[in-house]
RNA sequence: GGGGGCGUGGUGCAGCGGCCUAGCAUACCUCCCUGUCAAGGAGGAGAUCGCGGGUUCGAAUCCCGUCGCUCCCGCCA
């Protein structure tokens, strides 16, 4: 008999099938007993009630792997009303020590520190399950809605052979006796690549070696990127991620609206736009409203950001704010002067619900103004030039974003750790699992 | 790089100078139970209170050091 997954085994109802899965829970009533088997799809109730099939699962513990052969059959007092009857039970491979905690209740309870240390079973509870089945229909989303966009998707390097953007915050490594990099950012190639299709993007992870230690920073993550060409500006790119969010969250209510309930998510509403503030109106409105002079800094702490959402949220009826006009010194130097005042940028950050998610702009698209820059910034073109030469042979005006996949889901989700919105996260002191 | 907080059975917490022979919940072991769904009931085992030093008649409890974790700021997604 084939075997068959959790979620098809409620179709079948009156036929013999076969499941297999994980001992999620057993419930031993004396004369019989339930046992809840999870598997990849979901859980399934099975009832044992013959003595010698209870006795296969007598010194097993939970998470044990199990076969089960039984008759689906309706049954109003079954969880999802339907469950197995008339059970054999074969046990593939069995566990023999308890858990290191509990992963079958409602709650996960360990800290943080204890879960992470464990995660490769922590995982396996159904929250946390339904966590990354939201990012990975994040990611889904994202793809989907580039692709019918026009998006060609690309994989960039990244080992890379000069430390360009910053400088400061990259893992050196060894490649065969000469220096390289892990890439922080798809930033060059992305753009370069902008010379080839107009319009790419690119899922993958970067690199950052700075040493924070804050509960919205690892030092690996996943970073959805877009560059687009042809744009009039950066709004352009705004309105792409407008279109790219709401067409997640749309997809994410219609794919996986038990994960968002199990979970207790709330997918925010995105209007026709997303509101957005020049940075120096963002702080005239913070002065104003909450009293604190920042008038004039290069850029927000996140004290400031949380004000800003508060307000959005507030008075202006959106969760997510764009912020608007970085001065140039913040930026970097490929970012794009502003046509009224060149020591702003034509460059945004996305608040969401308090914390930055996305940082984009309009890039320089001419080559002796971008080389100017990078000798303004102290960077050598020669570090730079395969980089460079994209533009001295032609690139349109052209934009894009960076989105951290993590800490989307961490607002999205309300998680006050990106760690826990991060499959395995690599932080100051953990690189294991 | 700077600053706070916390380390108590497997896990999560309480206790914060003597009533602690360290308590509770859950997990674990034994038994009972024909409708559980965070199952329930009875019993049991399991901790030199992170480690080292000090104060005190007396330290899980106060002080110092140390290690680990965690959070905030800087930086950023």
């Amino acid at each position: 008999m084939q075997r068959i997954r959790t979620d098809e085994a409620a179709t079948r109802v009156g036929e013999r099938v076969k499941l297999a899965g994980w001992m999620h829970n057993w419930r031993d009533m004396g004369q019989f007993g339930f046992l809840i088997l999870r598997d990849g799809a979901g859980t399934f109730q099975a009832v044992l009630y013959k003595a010698e099939e209870m006795e296969k699962l007598k010194g097993l513990q939970y998470e044990t792997v199990l076969q089960i052969e039984g008759v689906v059959a309706e049954e109003p007092r079954a969880p999802g009303g339907v469950e197995l009857h008339d059970c054999q039970v074969t046990v593939i491979s069995p566990v023999l020590e308890p858990l290191p905690f509990e992963i079958n209740k409602k709650e996960l309870k360990p800290g943080l520190d204890v879960f992470l240390d464990n995660a490769p079973v922590g995982l396996r509870h159904l929250r946390k399950r339904a966590l990354f089945r939201i990012s990975a229909e994040i990611m889904a989303g994202f793809r989907e809605y580039l692709m019918q966009q026009g998006f060609v998707e690309i994989q960039t390097p990244k080992i890379v052979g000069s430390a360009t953007e910053s400088g400061a915050n990259v893992f050196a490594l060894d490649y065969f006796g000469r220096p390289a990099y892990l890439a922080q950012s798809p930033q060059f190639y992305k753009q370069i690549m902008v010379g080839v299709f107009e319009r790419v993007f690119e899922i993958g992870p970067v690199f950052r070696a700075e040493k924070h230690n804050t509960a919205r920073h690892t030092n690996e993550y996943v970073s959805l990127d877009i560059e687009m060409g042809f744009i009039q500006d950066h709004t352009d790119v705004m309105a792409m991620l407008t279109g790219v969010l709401r067409h997640i969250f749309n997809r994410l209510t219609q794919v996986c609206p038990r994960e968002l309930e199990l979970l207790k998510v709330k997918v925010p509403n995105i209007g026709q736009t997303i509101p957005a503030l020049r940075l120096p109106d963002a702080q005239e409105l913070i002065f104003k409203r909450y009293g604190e002079d920042c008038r004039g800094e290069p850029d927000l702490a996140p004290q400031h950001e949380e004000w800003l959402c508060e307000y959005a949220a507030q008075e202006l009826g959106s969760e997510l704010l764009f912020i608007t006009h970085y001065p140039t010194s913040k930026r970097p130097f490929y970012a794009m002067p502003d046509d009224e005042d060149p020591t702003l940028t034509k460059s945004f950050d996305l608040l969401f619900r308090g914390c930055e998610v996305v940082t984009g702009g309009q890039r320089i698209h001419r080559y002796e103004q971008l080389l100017e820059n990078a000798r303004k910034w102290g960077i050598n073109p020669e570090d730079i030039a395969g980089y460079l030469q994209a533009f001295k042979f032609g690139m349109p005006p052209h934009g894009g974003f960076g989105m951290g996949l993590e800490r989307l889901l961490m607002q999205l989700t309300g998680l006050k750790n990106l760690r826990e919105a991060t499959l395995f996260p690599r932080d100051l002191t953990r690189v294991a699992p």
